[in-house]
DNA sequence: GTTGAGCGTT
């Protein structure tokens, strides 16, 4: 059974919490469980994704039913390669619920602060005063902690692009990175289509998606705005309006709305 | 071609 995280929180009366960091994006808990559970009894394995994408967000959580396991985990595990990437395995520092936690033991059930239900950063990050000169280099730095974009995706797209937010990505995306012994495994799987994507076989036959290879620059507006994309206003085409016969015109005697 | 430095769900 390898369905954690399907049903909601089995039971975590008495279980250790471990968090671990740094994992794939693509690495998922049944490639954790075998992992962890060679060290200790692994009650759960959870890895939040995202509710959109539903991706990995790169952390997961392995609940353990000992400490002295879950510690042991923690140390083998800790810095360990997992799918080409060194995880971090550690202590969970807040419950489910944000309750609070003791080297991944629950301590309390639920503490309820006043309104606020959990705070997202509870403690400062590392802060690092430096000089100015530091921080202008560090600038690479952003706040892009991975779903940045699906923030931005999601604003833009509220009603506006909602259309087409269905199967935008594949669910394979691109592995053929170095992988483990499971590679196999999922490899098989895969198999099972068939044939590869049929879909997008070949590209455009237009050779020339230029057409405008000889057009000289002569289109360029002197006050900087050129058209980008001539207006198909279909004006020049029916100046008159609608051709008649292609839509019902729709009474709309019958309801106003 | 796909980010990253963080604490969670039926």
């Amino acid at each position: 059974m390898s369905h954690f995280g399907r049903s909601g929180p089995p039971d975590i009366k008495d279980t250790y919490s471990l968090l671990v960091l740094n994992v794939t994006f693509r690495t998922t808990a049944d490639d954790l469980f075998p992992l962890f559970d060679k060290y200790g009894k692994v009650v759960d394995v959870f890895i939040p994704r995202d509710r959109r994408t539903g991706d990995s967000r790169g952390f997961a959580f392995v609940r353990y039913k000992y400490q002295d396991e879950a510690q042991k985990a923690v140390e083998k595990l800790d810095g360990r390669v997992v799918d080409g990437r060194e995880i971090m395995v550690r202590f969970a520092k807040y419950g489910p619920n944000a309750e609070r936690i003791d080297k991944g033991r629950i301590l309390e059930p639920v503490q309820r602060p006043k309104g606020r239900s959990r705070s997202r950063s509870p403690r400062p990050r590392h802060r690092d005063h430096r000089d100015k000169d530091s921080r202008r280099r560090s600038r690479s730095r952003s706040r892009s902690r991975s779903r940045g974009r699906y923030e931005r995706d999601q604003y833009r797209g509220r009603d506006r692009d909602n259309r087409h937010r269905s199967r935008s990505r594949s669910p394979d995306y691109h592995r053929g990175r170095g992988r483990g012994k499971y590679d196999e495994d999922r490899r098989s799987r895969s198999r099972s289509h068939g044939s590869a994507s049929p879909a997008r076989r070949s590209p455009s036959p237009r050779r020339s998606p230029s057409p405008r290879r000889t057009t000289p620059p002569r289109d360029a507006s002197p006050d900087g705005r050129n058209h980008k994309d001539r207006s198909p206003t279909p004006k020049s085409i029916s100046p008159r309006g609608r051709r008649a016969g292609s839509r019902s015109p729709l009474p709309r005697s019958d309801a106003d709305d």
